[in-house]
DNA sequence: AAAAACTATGTAAGTACTTACACAAATATA
DNA sequence: TATATTTGTGTAAGTACTTACATAGTTTTT
């Protein structure tokens, strides 16, 4: 289950669809308390239906949005369980008229009823859970309709392209850039600690395992830069730590824009506050971290580090 | 695609699942338009093998929240891709070790490209259209967790029996109670009007076609109450109108559950304004407009009501 | 040490849709 | 009036998962 969230938005589709599979779990149950010769997917073109006598399956098709076979196969179970009963037009020969049959009648009242109280059901649950969730998909659809997301991909890809420089996720295969990047700065300023040691050997086991992750920035096919969200304890929040650009990619912003990420992930991760640790003596990180809206923390806890000196957060609403 | 607004949040897990297929739609464009020998739904098995090497599909099936069954599936057609491969563990025979083949590694840049394009795509898309849309999913996830949807929908139920009344909405066999109930009151204070007759013969025709509805107050059985919500023209609202209840359940607050009813619906359906028309004559109606929070309006249009007028209306946030 | 229970994996079939194709009836075009 | 196109419908097969079942290897119980 964690992947999904380390994953945030890029799976956005997958997340979607398990809560909408969770939802039709959901109804089959409620379908059966209600004790109700009736499948959930039948709901649609039955309902319709009985609101409107006469519609043809195409019709129905196109009101639901979805395709005509759809409409088809459900019809056809409907007609089979003698709920609804088809005639052909006699202006259109193939045109078959839907209408409820008698025995669906009856079964109408018991389904207006359940209808009510999942009504009921599902807004509590929104109103409770995600009181902007129905306007927020809304939101969604217009804006995919008026923009494709394989464009907004394209766009993003160009700017890549253009830019030639990009930011990714960390993999095992990366491991020794990533040792070798931090090693880079802290054997330049201070001496490797046991804690840096196990970080950097074991990212795997000590950063990404309990929920954290790390970020690479990669320039013409070369990682230059890298950082880690490491998970905090007993908050929704994560340490940005293991910042380190490559001395040949510094002065261009490569930092930032590092930092602009991780921050952006934090929040997409659900973190309420980013925190850090750093030493005095950096003072061109601890001017990135103040741009990047990092501020001094009152009481800092104990560090691991001995070359700790500064202790920043960043609280993210 | 009307008929999914006018369920409503009843249609939640259908919308959820028609955008998400939207999605994969776009995802498959998107790795057209890259030209990877890969497919979509590949895509978190290989990329949490290539972040962890030596996993197992059933530990993977954990991370993903999927059966392990998926999962075996995909790594199937992965190893036949000769992306990933697979050695039995040495202390568990049954265990198959999972890591990238060297064609699966090469693949992986690009694939890392690629996903971060997508990340971009996204978190434009989510920024601009819904930037609330994630935590509320977070949210709703949690909330089904901890009260799933059946039981919510048992409590709506249980509280529909005791009380014995519900609301429902309208279909094509409650078109007769519909008229009688207007007519009746209509009929008591004022005379029929080409207007009331069109909307009260055909309802269908007149108000749910042009994306109206019409809700019904079901009390031991019978129809007690009615009112309709018409669609406004040129602007996302509805008309309150055809609001009736029978003289036998007058006086139980009947009136101001259905107009609350209404009033929620009409948040439903995205509007922002209701409107109304009513006569000075009919006290307690406009007692029960004021309470829902109806106020009147400053320069009402033209209506096609003679009896007509008292305008008000109600903003809705 | 044998039996029972559990675990990791794989396969088959189901689900609720889709796309692709087929075919007859109606309409438009020549 | 014959032909081409469009429309309404149905069926088959695919999709990305699921559940159900089968099987071999491991661990626990007796």
């Amino acid at each position: 289950m964690d992947f999904i969230h380390q994953l945030g938005p890029v799976a956005l589709g997958s997340r979607l669809r398990r809560i909408s599979e969770q939802l039709t779990a959901e109804a089959s149950l409620i379908y059966a308390d209600y004790n109700l010769a009736f499948q959930p997917r039948w709901y649609p073109v039955f309902y319709l239906v009985a609101q409107q006598p006469g519609l043809t399956a195409n019709e129905i098709a196109e009101r639901l949005g979805h395709t005509h076979a759809a409409v088809s196969q459900v019809v056809k179970e409907l007609v089979k369980s003698e709920l609804l009963a088809a005639e052909p037009s006699a202006s259109d020969q193939r045109r078959r008229l839907l209408h409820l049959t008698a025995r669906g009648q009856t079964l109408l009242p018991q389904l207006q009823a359940q209808t009510a109280d999942v009504r009921h059901g599902i807004e509590d649950l929104l109103a409770t859970a995600a009181p902007h969730l129905w306007s927020a998909l809304e939101a969604l659809e217009q804006h995919l309709h008026q923009q494709p997301l394989h464009q907004r991909v394209a766009a993003a890809r160009q700017r890549r392209v253009s830019s030639g420089e990009y930011i990714r996720d960390y993999t095992a295969a990366d491991q020794p850039i990533f040792r070798q990047l931090n090693v880079e700065w802290i054997t330049r300023y201070f001496a490797l600690e046991p804690a840096d040691l196990k970080a950097l050997d074991q990212p795997q086991d000590y950063i990404l395992a309990p929920g954290g992750c790390i970020l690479l920035a990669e320039s013409a096919g070369q990682v230059v830069g890298a950082c880690a969200l490491i998970k905090l304890r007993d908050e929704p929040g994560y340490e940005l730590a293991k910042m380190a650009v490559s001395p040949a990619a510094q002065g261009q912003g490569l930092g930032y824009r590092l930092g602009q990420a991780a921050v952006q992930r934090a929040r997409e991760l659900g973190a309420t506050r980013l925190y850090l640790e750093s030493n005095s003596v950096l003072t061109p990180a601890l001017r990135l971290y103040r741009k990047l809206g990092f501020r001094p923390v009152a009481n800092p806890p104990a560090s691991p580090y001995a070359r700790a000196d500064v202790f920043m957060e960043l609280f993210l609403t």
